[in-house]
DNA sequence: CAAAAGACGAGACACGGTCTTATAAAGGAT
DNA sequence: ATCCTTTATAAGACCGTGTCTCGTCTTTTG
């Protein structure tokens, strides 16, 4: 069930938003924006930073950082935590784009899914238990198809 | 279903598997023990280490990370990552005792809870799943009673 | 009680992330 | 276009959590 396909435009669409929500054009912002939204796979602030800088395009720790808080602000990307105090971010895609991830422990792949079961049993553990809940997000760890087999 | 209550039995517990899993006794370990065991609440590394302090019974970093290195590794003690790169560790009192979390963002209260419906979910979902699921630790985000009120 | 093995403490180190500050660039007004 | 104000960026100091090393102290065993 993954969603529909509109790679090319996001850092776009996340670019137009930016300007709106008021913040001015810059160097750092654009390329962050730009390798985003080629990146399939959600990256870890180091990753980022490595991968521009191995383009010749390097951006420094705060301007990562600045930039993943602010478009997390305006709901361009999430934040997820894959265990161990690692944090990634990818692009959000198209809306809300509910989903939650596979962790694989040896590799570090990172894998989305959805499943209706999960988010039924969810909203009925909400409606039942003692905490207001605001959000969910959901990380099963274990071994990849690849590194199992290896 | 809150599980069996037998506190004041753990650190005993405890001390007699790690015994029989080969350690000797210690210090650091047994007031660690005896702290863990009185605190119903899940802690982190540091605030063990304060607690300790503050009844006079100081114990080093290093001690503190070790033991409970030593703990999970028998399953005496469960890690559970809050988010933002915290961790806690709380006693497993009986048996396997599979459970999940609820955190209140705002106070940081810690709570346990179990739900059947939701484990057939994860379990249908390890099936279909392109990853050799090895665990799942589930926590879930919001606002606790007390904090919502306020 | 002495020797060996393990537990402990102190502190150096690693690493992800935050904060500060000076400089550079962007947008608006003229 | 140019000046001025405001924001964005880079560099690096700093912080907190957790790891590693190593010398010392304690427990166990013979």
């Amino acid at each position: 069930m993954t969603s529909t396909e509109q790679r090319p435009v996001w850092a776009e669409h996340a670019a137009q938003a930016l300007a709106e929500a008021g913040y001015r054009r810059g160097g750092a912002r654009r390329a962050i924006l730009e390798l985003l939204d080629e990146q399939s796979c959600a990256l870890s602030a180091v990753e980022i930073q490595e991968a521009l800088s191995r383009r010749n395009r390097d951006v420094s720790r705060s301007s990562v950082y600045r930039v993943m808080e602010e478009l997390e602000e305006i709901g361009l990307l999430q934040r997820v935590e894959i265990g161990q105090g690692m944090v990634r971010y990818e692009p959000v895609r198209s809306g809300p784009g509910h989903h939650h991830h596979l962790v694989c422990d040896r590799c570090g792949r990172l894998q989305p899914f959805t499943d209706d079961g999960l988010e039924r049993a969810i909203r009925r553990l909400s409606d039942r238990v003692p905490l207001h809940v605001s959000e969910h997000e959901i990380v099963i760890h274990g071994a990849c198809e690849t590194c199992a087999a290896a």
